[in-house]
DNA sequence: GTGTTTGCAAACAATTTGCAGAATT
DNA sequence: AATTCTGCAAATTGTTTGCAAACAC
């Protein structure tokens, strides 16, 4: 029988990710909890991160960019990866379920539901292209 | 000035990938062109694999299990993954441009495009299910 | 006291990279 | 001949794991 024990650690991880609508990588995660508790490894981090997602408590958002994301908030939706720098956001979107039905349609097997993400420029990143064309016009 | 040259290494990767529908992972390319040519090593396959993505002959599906897939399938269109088995498929689903506007309404920032990923049981671990089920069910 | 969690370091898996020699143009 | 590509091995990056001590119940 395997009982969940309170830890700090595990605790403040939670807190920090609340505070957070980027999506934090688990070394941010890391870097910023040691702030608090300056002796916690990235192992326990890790492990902590797998815990509470496994637990339902937080999710793991995988872009494609070869490091696991984390999110405090476990509703399902949408999210944005910017192509510039790399920044992840959420898409205020509500998830189209259809979709699950129109795949579910046309494919032998059982949908269950469905992550999208978009891919783009983030509003930062579209100002700095804007400026840098506005100087080169100026010329 | 960088021309590129030809190399059967290449060419070769480049068909298996279009005999497959499956969306293999650089190793399983690997493991497949050796039958052709023993010597080819991994990391000629990562940089030939990085290189014809680059030129948008071939492309990387990120399917959060981890490692990256390729498909020789440039066209933009749905997968989906097996939370059993982790197989990755075509989902033959037209990509709902929609949705690309429908986002760019609540986003501040340019979006290009999406990619959807759907996840459940594929065909064959929902038949094994089903088996296992009806064995309990006859006892 | 029993069982869980931690910090640390070592292990691992996927991918990238430096370099001398082979292949392509 | 000039340049690109390959094989090999070592390096890098992100993540997991084994273990003894610390902590929670």
């Amino acid at each position: 029988m395997k009982t969940l024990k309170y830890s700090r650690q595990r605790e403040s991880i939670k807190e920090f990710l609340a505070t957070r609508k980027d999506h934090p990588t688990a070394d941010t995660v890391y870097v910023n909890i040691r702030q608090l508790y300056p002796n916690i490894s990235l192992g326990t981090v890790y492990r902590n991160l797998s815990l509470l997602a496994s637990l339902g408590e937080i999710c793991k958002v995988s872009c494609g960019d070869g490091v696991e994301h984390f999110d405090s908030n476990t509703e399902p939706h949408y999210h944005f990866i910017c192509r510039e720098c790399g920044c992840v956001q959420d898409v205020p979107l509500d998830p189209l379920n259809d979709l699950d039905r129109m795949a579910s349609n046309r494919f032998e097997g059982t949908i269950e539901g469905h992550t999208t993400l978009f891919f783009g420029t983030c509003r930062n990143c579209t100002e700095k292209v804007q400026k840098t064309l506005d100087k080169r016009e100026a010329i």
